[in-house]
DNA sequence: CGGTAGGTTGAGCGCATTCAAGCGTTGTGG
DNA sequence: CCACAACGCTTGAATGCGCTCAACCTACCG
């Protein structure tokens, strides 16, 4: 038992030699001292965090922005309905949930504080997705128009709007190679790390986190069953890299976020050089 | 033979009834009149070529941005430069290709004519992926601090500005998508109709289309194998919904892109409705 | 003409899916 | 208060899609 798998991940084309190379002494897993966070990344995400709370007082400041409280469940905007707003989140946790014409579903987003919702209606005049909370929350809702005619006396504002623009670019793509070239234990792993993440540079604690998604959720944003995300979240507990709560399961421990990393990067090790 | 196989689709949650229903008589992949493109969609694609026109037009004039030609590998800017400049492509075609800190390499994105280049770099002030060029071609080399400055005072360049992000966004999750909810069959014909798609929608024959990515490229980016690309293209081309070209397998007919999108729905069909 | 890169196809295997059974928690009504 | 249904989660067994490995082919180029 404890069966460890080789590596999927569909085509790495090339270097891969490099990924086993920096793995390391292979397997270690559980390491003594745990950390809970590298001080470098306390640092940046101490700075992320004041980041956000700036460009929510900026809009606030500037635009005067209503403010609606969302509870789980609560859809902010709908795909195809017709597009007026942006709206920032404040508070709480989003998913967004593209709809293809022949009834296909796919989580393709999730959002925290500080992130923007609506940005795929500017193009064509109409929302693309579903933005659906997850848990009670907030956020500032934004007249499209007058955030952009703001921005031509606010530079502020523009640079804000192009950063949250530009960073959702960047974590769409780093979905879809999660995606391509992660099996899926490693997968479930990245979606915990980037959770974790997530939560860090929003100055939350990142070591005890509350799924707020069922694992069918999970499964469809990750591109697999809800029984393989339930099976690889069996397989992370028993390596110990997490620890559920005594009570059900949706709440999750993360001692050690590093000790992701490594199982992410144990996953793609081409064959157990030790034994297994 | 001719193993048609039944859908895999990881977890199609609801209204997975309703593709079924919304197919029509089953299996009509081979149709005799076969008009090349819709009359609805010509008309869109007149206007979206226009558009593109219009607006590389309009950054010519405002802001008589240098040109920069490119040929097959070059890199426009590579992952981790510093950010500077956004580039808009006036013609050939470019591939974004993502790089993981363990060597993980993934195409997150595919370019044409009047799509822009860069956005990723405007959050972190680093380019997040390599630009390479995978033919000749040339693009407007625009400083965004220029720009920047210029949108103020120029609300159409804010709205182009805008809109292509907001575009790129929309793209990246339907490339999620697909990958999430598509078997690879499918995913390869999706691949050729936004292909055939982006072609038409610039004013481009799209009918006979020149891959300019080799299977290892194609797979990578839809997250499959080179074979699998090969065996699906080649199960494309025995359904008649595809025709390669005598000489080599770079080029492919497509008679109708409606036979595409009925190929996918076909490969999503639950069970084979009447024989195989 | 040999060398290389890209492409196709077959055989076998394995990871993830499908199907299924069982458990714990929650909520509702008798 | 307790049945009992509904929902979410876990786990096992078997199947199959897509991957790995391998051989062979074509096209291109020095």
């Amino acid at each position: 038992m404890l069966s460890t798998q080789i590596a999927t991940a569909a085509h790495v084309t090339l270097a891969s030699t490099l990924a086993t190379s920096t793995q390391g002494p292979a397997r270690t897993l559980l390491r003594a001292p745990a950390l809970p966070v590298l001080k470098s990344d306390a640092a940046a995400n101490q700075r992320a965090s004041q980041h956000v709370a700036e460009t929510l007082k900026l809009l606030i400041e500037k635009l005067a922005p209503q403010r609606r409280v969302v509870h789980a469940g609560d859809l902010v905007y709908q795909g195809g309905e017709s597009f007026g707003h942006l709206y920032v989140m404040t508070s709480g946790f989003f998913k967004l949930v593209n709809l293809s014409a022949d009834g296909r579903e796919q989580v393709v987003g999730l959002k925290f504080r500080g992130d923007w919702l609506g940005f795929d209606g500017i193009a064509n005049g109409r929302y693309a997705c579903d933005a659906v909370a997850m848990d009670t929350g907030e956020v500032l809702v934004i007249r499209y128009d007058a955030l952009f005619a703001a921005c031509a006396a606010q530079p502020a504002l523009m640079t804000a709007l192009h950063e949250a623009m530009s960073r959702e670019i960047a974590r769409d793509r780093d979905s879809l190679m999660s995606v391509c070239t992660l099996p899926a234990d490693a997968r479930v792993a990245d979606f915990l790390r980037y959770w974790a993440e997530s939560l860090a540079r929003r100055g939350l604690r990142s070591d005890q986190i509350t799924l707020r998604m069922t694992r069918a959720e999970i499964g469809n944003y990750l591109g697999m069953t809800l029984e393989t995300v339930s099976r690889s979240l069996s397989k992370l507990a028993r390596a110990g890299v997490i620890v559920f709560a005594e009570k059900g399961r949706r709440d999750v421990q993360i001692p050690d976020v590093d000790a992701l990393s490594e199982f992410i990067q144990h996953c793609l090790a081409p064959a157990s050089p030790v034994l297994q």
